[in-house]
This record gives C-alpha cells, structure tokens and sequence, in this order.
RNA sequence: GGUCCGGUAGUUCAGCUGGUUAGAACGCCGGCCUGUCACGCCGGAGGCCGCGGGUUCGAGUCCCGUCCGGACCGCCA
C-alpha cells in the first residue's frame, strides 16, 4: 500500500523486517485488551490487523484502553519484536509501540460482530451494509470480483472485443420478464423501459460492425427474487460476427479456463458436450450438477422382459448406487418426490449378496438382478416419464444419501436446445428468446413442426448453475420474420415492436452470435457461497428492497402527483 | 399471486398444556489483572415480547388482521 499524510504503511503490511521503524498507521478498533499493566488494541484496515501495545508507564496506556470498538484512530510509534508471538496472524510476530494517537472519528457500539465469523443476522448485515463490508472476509469477495472482471476484461481485450456500453433507458418488449418501467416527462404517458439484458442493442452493434463486443452489462427483472436472484444483476455480455457455434464455444472456453486458473487456480482443462436430449434423459435437467456421476439409464427393454406386471409396456428408467443404503423413510419420502412430480411408478431395491429387499418381492428375486450387483435402484416407469421428475428424484437422491461430490468442478455445454416450447395455453414460446437462429438441420420442418425444431444455442453449467446462456441469431430478416409469425405476430406486429430489428436486418447484418454470463452467480461459486448477496455490495432482499437506504419509498405529494399526470396523459 | 417458517435485551436465542417479578450467552458500562490476541475474574445497567384488534379473571404464549425477514411453488425469453 502507497503510504499517505495519514500512514506510511497498511495495517497488514508490517513484518518483522520492519522492526525498529518508525511507522503511522489509521484504521478502526477492533478490539481492545487492558490487562492491567499494559494494553493491546487490534487496529484494522483493509490490508490486515495490526497490534497496537502501550504499557502503563506510557501516556498512551490510557488513552488506548478508553477507546470503543470501530473508533477511526491514526498511530504512530516503532514496530518492535512481540514477547509472546500469534502464528495465526500475517503480522503476529511484531507490535507498534505507540507513541502519539490521534482520534479520527468516533463511532456507536456497532449492533453486530465486524469479524469473519459474525453474530448478526443476514437482516441486520443489510441494514447495516457498511459495517458488514468491513468484515475481511466480505473484503475478500468485492477483491475477488475485482480480480474477476480484470480477468474477463483482459482476455477479452486480448481476443480482440471491444467494450461498448449501452443505454439504461431503452424501451420495452412484450417478451420475457416484466420490466421495469421509468415514465417519460417530455413524452407523458409514454415509458422507457430498463433493459432485461442488452440483447437487441448488441446485435445492432454487430450489424453496425462492431465485430467483437462485450459489456459489463446490468440487467433489471421485475420478477420475484430467490437467494440467487436479484433484482438488478450484472452480466457478462458479448456478440461476436462471423463465427460459428463451436467457435463462440472455444473462445469463451479460454475465457472460463482463464478466469479459474487465474482466480482460484483450478485447471479446468476442456469442457465436455452434451446435448439437451442427453441432459433430459440422463439426468432429468437442462443444467445437471455433474459433480455427481450418478445418471438415470433406459432400461425398458430388460424390464419388459422381467415378470415386473406394471412394466410391460411402459418406458423404464433406472437409477444405480452401488455402495447406497436407503432407510424405510427416505424411500417413502421419494415416493412421496415421484407422485408429486407426476411419475406413474417407482421402484425401489435393496441387494445384499444373496438377499433383496423391495416391493417389488412377488414378481422378483436377487436373480433378476446381475449377480455381482450390489446396493440400491430406483425404477421409474411410465408411458411419459416428466424428466423434470427424474431430475427431482435424482437430487433428492443425492441430498438425503449426502453423498460426495466426485469432483470440486462440473462444467460442460449443453447444446441443441428446443426452439420452442408450448406454453399454458398451448401456444408456441421461445424456449429461449426470439432471436436464435434454428438448427440448419432443421430448418425445413420449421412450419411443419416447430416443437422438433432445435436452435443454434448453449448453455454452459457449472456445478448445477447455468453460469451462462448464448446463441447464433436470425442475420436474414425473411427468416427472423417466419420465427415471429410462428409466434403469433402479425406483420404489423412485428412491425410495431421489432420495425428497428428487421429493418436493421436488412440492411447487411452479418451472421452472428454470443452469449451472456450471469457473473455474480459465477462469483459466487469461485468464492464458494451459496448466496447471491454475498458477492454484491449492496444487494437487495428477496422482496426487493434496499434495507440500508429503505428503497422502494413512497415519493413526496408533490413528485408524485407530478409522476401521475405524466401517466395517465 | 400461493404455501410454510420466523419476529422476545444492542446481538443470537430459550421461554412447556395461558398463571406471581420474562431468562441465558455474547456485547455494553464500572472495577481488578505483567504478554493478551474469542484474554481472565468481580459487579452493574439494559425489555411497548414487530404493530393493531379479539378471546379470557388473566396473553410473550391462543385467534384474526397487518408489517418485516427467510424458504419453496408460480414467475424469472
């Protein structure tokens, strides 16, 4: 650390090389110590702690010990060498000795620990988001999300992206998430929209030629929150022109290979492949938590052949552990997972060499089984086996059994997602957005059957989380045309919400595609939490609002009544 | 929008089928203590039991409403 008027050193920076120098320092109290004949003070800033020591025959011994916990002070004295040293602390070999204090600020008895190990509850931190920010631990992750944009900034610079920001206030679309609304004052009873992700205007900038952009972009849903999910949010955008889908994925596999070494320093070496077909099918999800390697298999021609009544016919699948024991209970409450995620049958055995425990006793033994199996199946059978049920059973599986990651990191594309989906209503949606170019493959089938029709998109999934999603798009207009007729717009429709796109289209946009990561959920897996909060610095709670500055508020007489003629004009 | 859990000292919590003066630990304040670092020891202060209504002789405890926080479903292209 630079020193200042204020310090010549950081709290945390001081060794025992240092001994005998004469050094300033400023930071907060953390704690301190009178034991009678001397006093210690914890002193903090963000680079450490530092002991503080003044004996009784020193002046500073009463000053120190009359200090409260978070006081802002500045030191000043000689770094000496401690009689009884701390192992557990960078600078536990050495003390200052102080000889003049200053007292910077006070401060009230703050209402919880400012410690990495803390007392208060996530309310009270939130409230109080300054005081949570001091703790070192929460230091530790703003430094690694700083360290993780540089990362992502430099790598991309390197493969020559262009960083581009976009507006704030754009205008709405009917797709996807509701928006958050501003109401125009020179426009009145016309809005802007925040943007849900800066998807249209990256493809602008493609067609403007842009080529390679990226964007640290934030993102606003009016929606409701989870612990991973805000309100606002940040996302790693990009778009690229003139590529294919496996090259976007080769270049932004570099990205994620560079980002976990330099972080975390974890090779992760090559990412695997998998359809959304094999996904589904193995292991009941569009973003599976492969740390696991626990997958469902087909086995429907084997059980047809089994004595098993309610299998004939029917599609089965089979889930395996060979080392698992399920209790009576945990069975049941699977039971209980199945029908509630709507699958007709579920099966359960238990082998142990020769013996079988299962209710499926009447119509089979241990035979039935391959002899050198052991431990725990699941069966699951039905005409139309919901794959969101399998995926249920399997985590529920992996939860209650508590069993082990095999690996610390699962990352892998998933690709060849459906164009459409049915929604409610019957209707045909995007499964992801209107803009993704259909499989090639494909593309005949497009009116005949939507619903078979795969896009050009991916999805990559780490550890169960989809850290990011991305797609070629439609470059033709004809064709971005036919996707919004499929989907229930009108000419004059399309004309009044997407005329910009389509008309931008053509006018010479180059083929393109990319993708966008959700980067404070990616953050929060390298600084291994489980909540979003975690690694912003100011978020907000799961009903959307800030506790420290008490947002949403209602407005003044005067500003609202102001906002409601702009509205309602 | 729905379901569930919670709200008691500055903080984290306990408080049984309703029953005298609502507790503990940490923190805070005062005193003592020659090497602490979760210092230790002694003493003290500290409560609209989220808010409003109801039932009851009597409510922290039961009921209704409301606000706040959390989890889940819906939602989140």
């Amino acid at each position: 650390m630079k020193g200042t008027s204020y310090r010549t050193h950081g709290c945390g920076d001081l060794r025992p090389d240092h001994i005998g120098c004469e050094v300033k320092v400023a930071g907060w109290v953390r704690r301190v110590r009178d034991m009678g004949q001397f006093v210690f003070l914890d002193l903090r800033d963000r680079s450490g702690i530092v002991q503080l020591y003044a004996p009784k025959s020193s002046p500073m011994y009463e000053v120190l010990r009359t200090l409260g916990r978070e006081w802002v002070i500045q030191a000043e004295g000689t770094v000496r060498r401690r009689e009884s040293p701390n192992p557990n602390l960078p600078t536990g070999e050495i003390e200052i000795e102080v000889e003049t204090l200053t007292l910077l600020n006070r401060s009230e008895v703050p209402p919880f620990l400012i410690e990495d190990e803390t007392d208060g509850l996530e309310e009270l931190r939130l409230r109080y988001r300054y005081l949570d920010l001091r703790r070192p631990i929460m230091q530790r992750r703003l430094e690694l999300r700083a360290q993780f944009l540089e990362v992502v900034r430099r790598y991309l610079r390197e493969n020559g992206f262009l960083e581009v920001e976009t507006p704030m206030l754009i205008r709405s679309t009917p797709e996807g998430a509701r928006d958050f609304l501003v109401p125009s004052r020179l426009k009145p009873g016309s809005f802007y929209a925040l943007p849900q992700s800066p998807q249209l205007l990256k493809q602008l900038l493609m067609i403007a030629g842009i080529d390679r952009y990226f964007q640290i972009a934030r993102c606003f849903r009016d929606e409701d929150y989870r612990g991973d999910r805000q309100a606002e949010f940040t996302q790693l955008d990009c778009e690229l022109s003139f590529v294919s889908q496996s090259e976007v994925l080769s270049i932004f596999t570099g990205l994620v290979q560079a980002v976990f070494q330099e972080l975390i320093g974890v090779e992760i070496g090559e990412i695997p492949t998998l359809t959304y077909a094999e996904a589904m099918s193995r292991y009941g999800s569009d973003k599976p938590d492969l740390r696991y390697g626990l997958a469902w298999e087909e086995v429907s021609e084997w059980a047809s052949q089994t004595e098993v009544p309610f299998w004939k016919g029917r599609r089965v699948f089979q889930l395996h552990l060979a080392q698992a024991k399920a209790s009576r209970k945990l069975q049941e409450k699977w039971q209980e997972v199945a029908k509630s995620h709507g699958i007709p049958s579920l099966s359960i055995a238990q082998k142990e060499g020769e013996k079988i425990s299962t209710s499926l006793q009447k119509f089979f033994t241990a035979q039935s089984l391959p002899p050198e199996a052991e431990g725990l199946w699941l069966w699951a059978a039905g005409e139309n086996l919901p794959h969101a049920g399998l995926g249920a059973l399997r985590s529920a599986v992996i939860q209650d059994l508590g069993l082990k990651p095999e690996r610390p990191w699962a990352l892998a594309w998933i690709i060849d997602f459906p164009l459409f989906e049915q929604d409610e209503q019957g209707k045909l949606a995007p499964a992801h957005h209107p803009f993704v170019h259909p499989h090639p493959e494909d593309l005949e089938y497009l009116e005949q059957a939507p619903l078979k029709v795969r896009g050009l998109c991916y999805d990559l999934v780490i550890n169960g989380y989809e850290i990011m999603s991305g797609s070629l798009r439609c470059h033709a207009p004809e064709l971005q045309m036919r996707i919004f007729r499929l989907l229930g717009f009108s000419e004059e429709e399309a004309q009044d919400k997407f005329g910009f796109l389509l008309e931008a289209l053509g006018r010479g946009a180059p083929p393109h595609g990319g993708c966008a990561f959700g980067i404070d959920r990616w953050i929060m897996l390298l600084a291994g939490g489980s909540s979003l909060r975690d690694v912003i610095a100011f978020p907000k709670t799961a009903s959307g609002s800030d506790l420290m500055l008490n947002a949403p508020a209602p407005l003044d007489p005067e500003q609202k009544a102001e906002i409601l003629r702009w509205i309602s004009s």
